[in-house]
DNA sequence: CATATGTCCTGAGAGC
DNA sequence: TGCTCTCAGGACATAT
């Protein structure tokens, strides 16, 4: 469930990488099934290797590795991660790339279930192939104009909503709970009848939360799936206030007990007595 | 066009 | 103890 403040630590995490060239990109063989790549491997290894690192960044959920010319285009969807060498397990690394010369560096992707994508492109594509019809404003960008717009466009539950990475980008399952608790929105509220208020609240509960989630270097649940680059465990899931928390008191309110509903397939959590609208 | 649903995947945990 | 079943959800394809 790498979301935004996951994979902005993912990205700080790896920068050591930059400035150093590539030496060789394999898929190891114990993997059971490859995951989906583009173009097929060996032809990312022909465009990369000899290629020296620019710049590592991210793109909503992605991230982005850059050389001169391209961009190595990593999705953990799930439960992928970038990492410089130690994995949550053995198995399941999916694409391992070594540098030249000293230290010995190496980056992997590593992804138990197998649902991440990599891509390979050239720079000047990302536009056209990533951000173009897929990804709206990042969610650390955007002006609280721009914010309340898109939400007013919509009628859907806000929940799924801030989900929508074409409406924003970086907000998954686990902060749009989180955010929504804290702004005291009922996350099934349309909204388009959240009001400019609420949207306020909303804006400043998401900048601030996903901020201090990036200091707490994200999130990782009881599956302990989700590691920093150096294969520690973020810290923000002990100030989780209702996400994975049904049936406990409300940390806010501390007379409701938290709810667990489904909306769109995945699991919302919330306080119904103090989000009520 | 807007919105809803189905699909991929593995391992943890529940239940018998 | 050991088996089977369910569930977790990001992004995209397909359906309504």
């Amino acid at each position: 469930m790498p979301e935004l403040p996951e994979v902005e630590t993912m990205c700080r995490g790896i920068r050591p990488i930059i400035g150093r060239k590539v030496q060789s990109v394999r898929v190891p063989k114990c993997v059971c099934r490859p995951i989906v790549m583009r173009p097929k491997i060996v032809t990312i290894r022909r465009r990369l290797v000899g290629q020296t690192i620019q710049d590592v960044t991210r793109l909503g959920k992605r991230v982005l590795i850059h050389t001169a010319d391209l961009a190595l285009v990593l999705q953990p969807r799930m439960t992928g991660l970038v990492s410089l060498g130690q994995t949550p397990g053995p198995d399941h690394v999916r694409l391992q790339i070594h540098f030249a010369g000293s230290p010995q560096t190496q980056l992997l992707f590593w992804d138990r279930r197998g649902l991440g994508v990599v891509e390979l492109m050239r720079r000047d594509e990302i536009q056209t192939r990533i951000v173009a019809g897929r990804l709206g404003p990042d969610a650390l960008d955007i002006t609280l104009e721009d914010f309340s717009d898109r939400l007013s466009k919509t009628n859907r539950p806000i929940k799924v909503a801030l989900l929508d990475q074409k409406l924003l980008a970086g907000v998954g399952n686990l902060y749009a709970s989180e955010m929504l608790h804290v702004s005291r929105i009922h996350p099934a509220k349309p909204c388009s009848k959240v009001s400019a208020k609420k949207k306020r609240h909303l804006f400043e509960a998401m900048q601030e939360i996903l901020l201090t989630a990036i200091e707490y270097e994200g999130s990782t649940l009881s599956d302990g799936t989700y590691r920093n680059a150096l294969n520690d465990p973020g810290s923000y899931q002990n100030q989780h206030l209702v996400y994975d928390r049904a049936g406990l008191a409300c940390p806010s309110c501390s007379s409701g007990r938290i709810a667990r509903i489904v909306q769109a397939q995945r699991s919302t959590f919330f306080c119904p007595k103090c989000q009520r609208t």
